[in-house]
RNA sequence: AGAGGGGUGGCCGAGUGGUCUAAGGCGCACGCCUGGAAAGCGUGUAUACUCCAAAAGGGUAUCGAGGGUUCGAAUCCCUUCCCCUCUGCCA
């Protein structure tokens, strides 16, 4: 959530920044000053109200004490009209202020700077790419027939127990998520990312802290009779961690890494594109969250980048970077990589990492500050990316690691997996 | 799930309608003292919104959360969440 002030501050900004998203903001813009304006001004009304109410019933108090009742009684005649006055106000001032909330939520995150403009995929700006893209014998299959030839994920019995976007790994499929997991946690902590293990269920307000509700409210699964929601990513139990606190400066920065499962609905977006691996319901990811200074955010953000090249030089996978237009950056986010492997059988790029720089979007609904050596308090900047999304960095490795004789594990993976060929 | 007890500042803890502007302690910061430190003494120590061009300095709200009674609520009433103890169930 952008912060009032900002926006009163740097209107013309604002709606410059925002116009990058192909998004004309002006109307909720003003509507934003509009409401602050109005909130403030109640806000010193009712104040001075309060403030009168409270010295008279101070004076009644002490005249009380006194025994002068009958002064006494001639004051409390005097409130009544602070009263009635007091609760209309304060009756304008909750509706305005939470008007004012409902409009800031459905304002999304100004873009950086070199944020490219754009309004589709196509717009998204290449800025790396690495790794020998291998050439396939005749014959090689795309991974979700690999994986039947191989019986190492099942859908159908996914289905059977679930539905669709539910499979279950099997035999050397299931050993190598978990290895998937394992190295992926162990290169993240090696680099200085402390350990979570989190829930996954959370709570609304955990949904409402890093931008999923309201703005996502169809795409999480949620059990209605407790009022909880599966979690689409473990940046929301892993960042929610730091919700309503303040933090010393000297604890920046607050490097965290968790493994969960992913839940999404993707109610609607199922087509030809997203056979197989390439779009579930339940998947596995392990994420890195930061919380830093805002004057190293994007130092930060340059160095998960950095982590998650690393990953993928040793996993020996063909890989980009984008750098993500404004019409194709999430709605939370002022500054976004997108990593893609390329899918050799598939002939496409498959998405399978995203690290972005959330400057104080969520920090301001988290309520998330450090203080600094003045003893002054600032919103932090928060980051998060995906090291990584395990579904299609093992389609990636299924179909670039095909050979006539099985898929051949990548060095990197065999400690984990103990076995060197899927056959 | 049932019965009982309880949620107060960074922490412990007092407070059952009016100097609560929340006692006292611990911690922390600064100062005095000291050769240096400890002890001791003194001062300060929350968050949000807001007023003032800014600073200084004010105002309002916040004692788990929300609502109510009252001129006035940490304190009384209602709703709700959470924690503890016992019982039950259970990996």
């Amino acid at each position: 959530m952008l912060q009032t002030a900002f926006i009163r501050e740097n209107r013309d900004k604002v709606i410059q920044a925002l116009g990058k998203r192909n998004f004309d903001a002006t109307p909720l813009v003003d509507e934003v000053i509009a409401l602050d304006e109005k909130r403030r001004h109640t806000q010193v009304e009712l104040d001075t109200i309060l403030s009168e109410s409270n010295k008279l019933s101070k004076d009644i108090g002490e005249l009380m004490k006194a025994g002068e009742k009958a002064k006494a009684t001639l004051l409390k005649e005097r409130t009544g009209q602070f009263k009635e006055k007091s609760k209309e106000l304060s009756e304008i001032l909750a509706t305005t202020t939470e008007a004012l909330t409902q409009v800031l939520y459905k304002l999304p995150n100004t873009p950086a700077d070199i944020v490219p403009v754009g309004k589709t995929p196509e717009e998204n700006v290449e800025i790396h790419r690495e790794g020998d893209i291998p050439t396939l014998f005749e014959g090689a299959l795309p991974h979700w027939d690999l994986i039947k030839k191989y019986d190492i994920i099942d859908f159908e019995l996914g289905v059977k127990i679930s539905g669709p976007g539910f499979p279950v790994y099997k035999g050397k499929g299931a050993k190598l998520q978990r290895a998937l997991i394992a190295y992926f946690l162990d290169k993240n902590t090696d680099a200085g990312y402390n350990e979570y293990q989190v829930p996954h269920l959370v709570n609304e307000a955990s949904g409402y802290g890093t931008g999923q509700l309201p703005d996502k409210e169809g795409q999480m699964y949620h059990d209605a009779a407790d009022d909880l929601y599966l979690i689409p990513t473990s940046e929301v139990p892993v960042t929610n961690i730091f919700r309503d606190v303040i933090l010393a400066e000297n604890e920046l920065p607050v490097m965290a890494t968790a493994y969960t499962p992913c839940f999404r609905r993707e109610a609607g977006s199922w087509g030809a594109s997203v056979r197989g691996l390439n779009r579930l319901h339940q998947f596995d990811k392990v994420e890195i969250v930061r919380i830093e200074h805002p004057d190293n955010s994007y130092a930060a953000l340059d160095g998960m980048v950095e982590h998650v090249k690393n990953l993928l030089q040793e996993l020996k996978l063909p890989y980009r970077i984008l750098r993500l237009c404004g019409g194709d950056m999430g709605f939370t986010s002022a500054l976004t990589y997108d990593f893609e492997v390329f899918s050799t059988a598939q002939d496409r790029w498959l998405e399978i990492s995203s690290v972005s720089n959330f400057e104080t979007f969520q920090a301001n609904r988290l309520k998330l500050r450090f203080r600094d050596k003045e003893g002054k308090n600032h919103l932090a900047h928060t980051l998060n990316g995906s090291s990584l999304a395990l579904p299609r960095v093992l389609a990636g490795i299924l179909e670039n690691y095909q050979t006539p004789e099985g898929i051949v594990i990548p060095e990197v993976l065999r400690p984990y997996t103990g076995f060197d060929i899927i056959n």
